[in-house]
DNA sequence: GGGACTGTCATACGATCGTATGGTCTCATA
DNA sequence: TATGAGACCATACGATCGTATGACAGTCCC
């Protein structure tokens, strides 16, 4: 019988079920042997892959980053700049539970990232990267130069994963609707024009 | 020889001790074992006034919440609301160190919030409060209804706590002076009139 | 066809974890 | 002065942690 599907390297595997544990249960609950489990795999195939704890994690917020940049590249700079960055935005945000645990992950990943450079370093680069790309949607509707835009980006996206940070951690404060509607108001107040 | 001060209660000096632990090494650093040497009392000491660990996390978490309603009530509604709420908010960004260890803290819980309900529900509850208080404000200033200035208040407060979280765990991301101006920036774009 | 390499597993070690237990000391009050 | 409660301490237990070690099966190249 021929093979069906490629199956999936394992060393993705792992880093899945990582990810899986962070959304479900939080970085702490996160351990060698329960990612191993969640993954199906023996603990000693996960140091195969990851040779310490802390390799692990970073690998797994690079996987992230990965996931973040390849979601900016499809912003589609197309005639309404206004609804494309909108919908960029969304994605942002926890409107559903997939969303949700992304956020969840992200979250997680920067609180921990305040205690390690190396994650903090990567951090760096992902805010840096999409704030360029929101930048470019502001100068492409603006005149501003382009200092400007950059800082009115810096603005949008730090609204944007602050309202995705209060909405995971904390109680009856905000419903999806809110969170688009609150989204809808912020950039009616930031973007030029 | 006279008692030169009161002596802290010891509650008091071990919740400290945890939130010194958390603003430089993480919340994942707390131990019970690490909080008792850092307050500079037994384990069974700790455990006298926290049953459990969970009870002793969220006492700590209830003192920031304390801390902030506390700085929050501060707020002055005089002559310039503006600058009023401007202070209000720069307290909120890490602009130095003392501010950066809070911004540590408050970061490191909103994460652990995201998976531990007792957390999630200190936490909508000082998100409500110091959005009223942003509100109240805002409505001050100007003459919209109630509702819009709610709203207008979460966006705020999002901005500021996304900037925060962003200066916190990223490298080389911002300084002091790009946190100061984004924030008058936010307020420019968000303040009516 | 025999090393070398890679993927995977099983197990073990020492450290650290949260928590339980029971002790000593102080002091108010009956 | 007896006693009960509260503050504080020392130690111990079982679980879990991150990591080290070594084995076994394939694959590939010489």
């Amino acid at each position: 019988m021929a093979q069906l599907s490629t199956p999936r390297p394992t060393k993705d595997v792992i880093t899945d079920a990582l990810l899986d544990i962070t959304a479900e249960r939080g970085l702490d609950h996160v351990s060698v042997r329960h990612v191993a489990a969640a993954a199906g795999v023996a603990i000693g195939t996960v140091q195969h892959y990851f040779p310490t704890k802390d390799a692990m994690l970073t690998a797994a917020f690079t996987e992230v980053v990965r996931r973040i940049r390849e979601r900016v590249a499809a912003t589609v700079l197309g005639p309404d700049v206004r609804r494309n960055l909108a919908a960029v935005l969304r994605e942002l945000l926890p409107l559903d539970e997939r969303r949700a645990a992304e956020v969840r992950v992200q979250v997680a990943f920067a609180a921990r990232a305040a205690t390690m450079p190396a994650l903090a370093e990567l951090q760096g680069v992902i805010l840096g990267e999409v704030t360029d790309a929101i930048a470019a949607a502001l100068a492409h509707v603006d005149g501003d130069p382009p200092e400007r835009s950059q800082a009115r980006a810096r603005v949008v996206l730090a609204t944007v994963d602050g309202l995705a940070l209060h909405a995971v951690s904390s109680r009856d404060w905000v419903t999806p609707e809110s969170l688009t509607a609150a989204l809808e108001d912020a950039l009616d107040a930031l973007l030029p024009g």
